[in-house]
DNA sequence: CGACACCTTGAAGAGGTTCAAGAAATGTGG
DNA sequence: CCACATTTCTTGAACCTCTTCAAGGTGTCG
């Protein structure tokens, strides 16, 4: 249920506080005029609204401007793996480049806005704008760089140590965005966490008891505190063998 | 030990019987000059030796002519995961954009041939020939898909449905490029099949010996003949929960 | 042909899952 | 604004899959 918002007015990253996260692009005066086409609309969403889901034809990236998604991969016998949490300044739909479909679904976890990128757009202008298109290889590039990482968790990390990866991380990220490194409110379920980094989501609820019991974090909710992120970092880096 | 040989020949994707597979990019007669320039030199490669490591700068994509490579994903702390098994017509080296330099290994599991194709060119070259960005576009993203596809098989699949998943996916590709759909010939240890996987080399072993109990393979060593494969579709394809 | 790497198999053990029940939070409609 | 329904979270106990440890077998390469 897309139930979004168009804003038709011009919208530009020029004047964008999440320039320097999002499309950190410089260029001369006919590249900044070149660029300030490439958002064509601002939509903003509810939670549990879909941004696109698989199969769907692929036509836009899209940048996160407030709020958080997810997204999901989904196979034909229901199975299901949340392979990103995206907040913002992060640029999302990169997977529909090479089929011109989407391969997964982006699902707003609480009111969002996003700018709209229209990539055949980008394309162009990524030919005369040689910035912007060391850009969007750099972007794809990260997004590798991440895949990978993840799988890294997934194959060879225990249950404590892919918890303790991601709060680091989340909280590292947010950092970024001006936020606390010590508090944060999680924008997703037990179960979307566990889905993510291929546990249940009794063992997320756990761990995370575990690590409070602990004194490294306290835990109300979705309200976390890291009292110990120095514990943290030590519990990723351990040898799990 | 990188012991490589180069051949200052001059190379070229417009006579190359992997190009379908590797470059499938047309155009009008500048543009097939232009992508002429593509590939710099070949390179030959022994079994064990090293394409690139993490840290070293990033200057090449690569595309496998002949043989096989696997890419690995290294911690300080010593972990290791298989990131990714690679064929004849595939590109590696995508990692290494984001940062300039290279974020995983890549190592020949058999001797091998490579074409060298300086990034920094074909990113020049695919301003001028529109054909040959939107390649480059879908190469990383097919990227992303295949890493998200491997992050669902990590985070929700049994090692037999893993082994399976594998297997057909192996064989899928080594038909595309003519072989059997039927008989192959693994290039990868248990073990570094079991890092690809998540699971232990003896888990591996356990598995194909128990395929090959119930009838769906015959496994002497390294070959392996595929006698059901609609049996590891029902195995893949299976709801785990 | 001998050394080394790789593979198989068994037995015991650990980590995570499953099933179940209850508590806490959140949202909804009157 | 409150009562109720629903979703989400926590915790326990039994179970299961995969791992760990160990030993022996097989293949390969100098």
């Amino acid at each position: 249920m897309p139930a979004t918002t168009f804003s038709p007015l011009k919208v530009n990253c020029s004047n964008c506080n999440l320039r320097d996260l999002c499309m950190p692009v410089e260029g001369d005066a006919d590249d900044m005029d070149a660029l300030a086409e490439l958002i064509s609309a601002r939509r903003k969403f509810k939670r549990g609204d879909v941004l696109y889901s698989h199969g769907e034809p692929f036509t836009n990236l899209y940048a996160v401007r407030t709020g958080f998604f997810k997204t999901v991969v989904t196979t034909p016998d229901g199975r299901e793996q949340v392979t990103g949490f995206h907040m913002a300044g992060e640029i999302v739909g990169l997977d529909g480049i090479v089929n011109d479909q989407h391969t997964c679904d982006a699902v707003a976890l609480e009111d969002a806005e996003i700018c709209v990128l229209p990539f055949s757009r980008m394309s162009d202008i990524s030919r005369q704008v040689p910035a912007l298109q060391t850009h969007v290889h750099k972007l794809m590039s990260r997004e590798i760089v991440r895949d990978q990482n993840m799988m890294l968790l997934l194959g060879s990390m225990r249950a404590e140590e892919r918890l303790a990866a991601f709060l680091l991380n989340l909280v590292q990220r947010l950092h970024v965005r001006g936020l606390s490194q010590s508090e944060l409110v999680l924008r997703m379920t037990r179960e979307e966490i566990g889905s993510y980094l291929g546990i249940k989501l009794e063992t997320v609820s756990r761990m995370f008891s575990r690590f409070a019991d602990e004194g490294i974090l306290e835990v109300r909710q979705r309200h976390v505190h890291i009292i110990d992120p120095e514990a943290l970092e030590r519990i990723v880096n351990q040898q799990g063998a």
